[in-house]
DNA sequence: CGCCCCTAGTAAGGCTCCTTAACTTTATCG
DNA sequence: CGATAAAGTTAAGGAGCCTTACTAGGGGCG
């Protein structure tokens, strides 16, 4: 289930009501995005009329999706009332499936967190996995103090691309039967709310975007390098999907390897590290992160190891430059805990690669950013929602 | 100067009268995409009342945006009157500045060509190519017969990237001093028609798109392969630009050369297989044509080198699909006469590099894919000046 | 041939919502 | 305490759309 499937409504006349309810979404909006203001102000930044924007305010009011919240002194003259969103109008919800945790939340209007839980994901197969879902997610709602049917849109984070005809996640190659179809009918039904699902590297960049390291970029790569290997795209603040959906998936980037042509997701992926690091001479039990801190402490072998990741997280992020010519790239996912070793020679390596220069920096979300990016989205819905339900009643 | 210098003005209110203006664009748009139509069936289509229609339509025959076109008998009842858009509403530019040609169009609003023109390039310094255009437009103006001043805006196509702050084209290695800043001032100047300037890939994408193959991709990528190499890359409709209006820049791609990198334009370009066809043995005065045609007659040399531009080719489709997800990739430009002989190899070379298949196609327009790009760009921004200009007057 | 039905298009009246203009309220300043 | 200035309200007027009711015109059918 895409975005695609709500804006599939054919337009709409241009009538009174539409007018109507265009300017009062217009104040909402305004609102929003920078802060609370007067009735005056508003008039002023609107181009609409004192009186117009008074009518539609109350309107938004007796909607519940208004109320004051305070008054402002100008130099001289009446004290102003300030208005702002109510963001207890509605809540939404946040998932993100990941192979090693689950994480849910559930935020108001206003994008804070209202509760919040992490579990480990232990599920074995695909059913337990949905069950864990369910259950945490009305967990979440039930600690939130939330009416349940105050949570009125959820999205849903996931390694792969949710495929909405067959109605099943494709590609999760690392959910074991994750791929069956019906599964998120399944929790959609049991849960009695919406929900969209969504590729985990695409929402991670949504979220860094609205409230990480990428705000106010035009166009924004996020490279998501863990247990898999991923990027999500924003373009002028809209998430990039490409024609399938499977936009980003840089795993089937060609890759030179050395005999045959491999792909470079098994290159650049945490395993690969080990791999690589084993080829050059370690032992033992190794994962991902103790390579990573025997580089750190001089290991030369690790070290080897985690320059060969760099030149290859390089070779990744030209190629994106050059098709999509980001502003920005980052890096997170699992190697965001060693985004301190790889950051200098990936920049170093990409000046080698190619003449585009996009800024390179860590994610600032880190774990957190495939979760803030599913709620991100969901808001995105949540808001129309809400506005829409409670502006039709009246 | 890009489209987002015009978006600039901050959003109007949405008094009633840009509820008339709407319904009336809404009206015309209709038309526009889906032919012509009478009062009631437009009525029925948009979900105004019919008294609305006949008074916005009327308004707009007024403003000689449109006019009765015919009529049409329904099975049963009186006979209905047809509107159509009046395509000599106003008229629009389209240039395609090439290495080796020049070429200009006038094109009426509903994109019908009224004058066009196709001239050798043989200017070596920038003024003189500057010269060249507007004296050519001019010539291509006064031939349509068309009043000057009804041509109200223009798009120019060629190699670079046209930055509106430094007013100078940039990273146009192929026109000797085209880079030079206030260039495109004074053809605006001296032409007295508003000009924009885009990239010559970007163009063929969206003529391509617009009037050629890629109707109706959700995704699609065009590859300019010549004396240099582009991508254009056409989101929703909508051109794909990147932060800086880069992207697509894919001659930037990292490719695995021999010894050192090698920037993967130097290996695509028709140079390069003249380059490796002589590696391979070839001699004597070769062109990029005379090879592809030994090539064809089963010259060994010669086809080795069109398989080693295939596979190139293959890379930087592999490349492009796996960041972009396209449903459609076409190859054009120079190549466009050697389809025949690629596109198989390239087809089968990707199968090996990446799983995804994106449908490659050769290109419809061939040579003329920039400019009717540029008029089809053109034309966007033609038919809201003459909308607001004829409306405004009223 | 005339009646009826059906569709296109017009006319009149009413409703909604916006704007302008004037007014009230409330604060600061001299 | 009056002048000034800004916030917000009230009242009058107007623009645009919709609904209802009508006229215009064309074909089928008795």
């Amino acid at each position: 289930m895409t975005a695609s499937d709500v804006e599939e409504q054919p337009e709409q006349p241009w009538s009174r009501r539409r007018l109507r309810s265009t300017n009062e979404r217009l104040l909402l909006d305004r609102l929003r995005t920078l802060g609370a203001a007067s009735r005056a102000q508003l008039a002023r930044e609107t181009g609409l009329s004192k009186p117009t924007v008074s009518s539609a305010l109350a309107s938004l009011e007796t909607a519940g999706l208004v109320h004051e919240v305070g008054t402002q002194a100008p130099e001289r003259g009446r004290t102003a009332v300030l208005y702002a969103p109510d963001p207890a109008a509605g809540y939404a919800l946040g998932v993100d499936i990941g192979r090693g945790w689950l994480r849910v939340a559930v935020v108001d209007l206003d994008g804070t967190v209202v509760a919040r839980a992490d579990v480990r994901n232990r599920a074995r197969a695909s059913a337990a996995l949905a069950d864990l879902v369910v259950g945490t997610a009305r967990q979440v709602i039930a600690n939130s103090g939330v009416d349940p049917a105050e949570v009125v849109h959820g999205v849903v984070g996931t390694p792969g691309v949710y495929d909405a005809r067959q109605r099943r996640v494709r590609y999760a190659m690392h959910l074991p039967g994750w791929g069956r179809a019906g599964l998120v009918d399944r929790m959609r039904e049991e849960l009695g709310v919406p929900l969209e699902v969504h590729n985990d590297a695409n929402l991670a960049a949504l979220g860094e975007y609205t409230y990480g390291v990428g705000t106010g970029s035009r166009l924004f790569a996020y490279i998501l390098i863990g247990t898999g290997l991923g990027m999500g795209v924003v373009s002028e603040g809209r998430l990039f999907t490409g024609a399938h959906g499977l936009a980003g998936e840089i795993g089937f980037l060609p890759w030179p390897g050395r005999q045959k042509p491999e792909r470079l997701e098994d290159a650049v992926s945490g395993v690969a590290v080990v791999e690589a690091a084993r080829e050059f001479g370690m032992s033992g039990q190794l994962t991902a992160k103790t390579v990573f801190d025997a580089a750190r402490q001089g290991h030369p072998a690790a070290a080897r190891a985690v320059e060969l990741e760099g030149e290859r997280i390089a070779h990744t992020v030209a190629a994106a430059a050059a098709v999509l010519d980001p502003d920005l790239v980052v890096l997170g996912g699992g190697v965001g805990h060693s985004v301190d070793l790889l950051l200098r020679p990936v920049q170093e390596h990409v000046r080698t690669l190619t003449p585009l220069r996009p800024r390179i920096a860590p994610s600032r979300l880190g774990e957190d950013a495939v979760l803030l990016g599913a709620v991100a989205t969901a808001l995105d819905t949540a808001r129309d929602l809400v506005f829409e339900r409670r502006t039709a009643g009246s």
